[in-house]
DNA sequence: GTCTATACATAGATAGAC
DNA sequence: GTCTATCTATGTATAGAC
């Protein structure tokens, strides 16, 4: 009898833009933009030059994707705070922004860097700023409940300082995850609390 | 009788080199690091490509100059406030050092922006590294005059926060730099005065 | 769908005339 | 010192066999 397999094409395809994506992931987190070409993504993903090209049609699309990826991840992430009980307490709101976003960045520090920094370099990605953009609502809807004013801006302010002290911290090589966090906190309740 | 001219030959050199890095930072403040080719920076130079590899022996030579300038530049900016007597009263230093800063980044929000994540992809530059310190060591000292606690992080973290939010503002491509201004000053006074 | 082979373009770098 | 011409390497992308 024939073997009743579940949806082989798929499976394969998925398996194989996934391996893609994490060649191209190493690639740029170890030796930075220049060594993401599309023949070292996929000798490293183990498939041809050819089949690359069936899936991305570029380079370009390759970083796309790659920043999507990292972008969905933040959301996703914000996603399940905001929609915990945790939001309903400016202090534990913003507490476990910082985890998530500390979390986020230095899972892949260099890799992180590098997607941010290459954003401005390449054409405007609609769908990259979408999800940028829902990030933000989704906390500023939170600030606004718990009556903090400007919530859009505030919530945009948070993640630039979080951004740019972790961005520091990674350059220095920074080791000590708990100082940094402290610092974070710091700088970031500092500012809420400042007369605006 | 002999025209007696002052160091033809060095100004000459001055000039050229001058030219090729103004050339060079056009390019990467238009369209970025895969913009800055020796033969698109020599042709904007009106050098040729030869004239160009007499005074940088490549690419990296031409990146890493324009980061040096870019460092030196802000360094100097730096210099002359903590030797002001602004630097004696913790609220004018930090205000000015706010005020230098952005207008620093705001002056070529791209070419900042471009050389600072080449800097992450390039071997390190000890002489880049070594502007970078003396800025953090310059304001530290008068930070621990002031009497604030741990002035080498504290520098290190006022800096990392003004970058992470004027990059940010730069993405955005807001215009407002008085808000932007006025926004740094919050987050910075505010983690200056939050409890350590 | 996947691979191999290759065309095409461009970048980095150098040689050698002037 | 400066230029022109050119070599070499490499990256992007495609054509065509399987």
């Amino acid at each position: 009898m024939i073997e009743p397999r579940k949806h082989p094409r798929q499976d394969r395809s998925r398996a194989k833009v996934h391996g893609i994506l994490a060649a191209a992931a190493d690639l740029c987190s170890g030796r930075g933009l220049e060594a993401l070409t599309t023949n070292a993504v996929a000798a490293r993903a183990g498939v041809s030059i050819g089949s690359l090209y069936q899936y991305f049609p570029g380079k370009h699309a390759l970083l796309a994707a790659l920043i999507r990826a990292e972008r969905a991840n933040l959301l996703e992430a914000v996603e399940r705070i905001v929609s915990s009980d945790a939001a309903n307490d400016l202090t534990r709101l913003v507490d476990e922004l910082i985890e998530a976003t500390v979390a986020h960045y230095l899972a892949r520090p260099a890799l992180s860097r590098t997607l941010n920094l290459a954003r401005t370099q390449l054409p405007p990605d609609p769908e990259a700023a979408e999800f940028s953009a829902r990030i933000t609502v989704l906390i500023a809807a939170r600030l606004d409940e718990l009556k903090i004013s400007r919530p859009e801006t505030t919530a945009q302010d948070i993640l630039a300082i979080l951004r740019g002290m972790i961005d520091a911290a990674t350059e220095a090589q920074e080791a000590d995850r708990g100082a940094l966090t402290d610092r974070t906190r710091r700088a970031v309740f500092g500012y809420l609390h400042a007369a605006a």
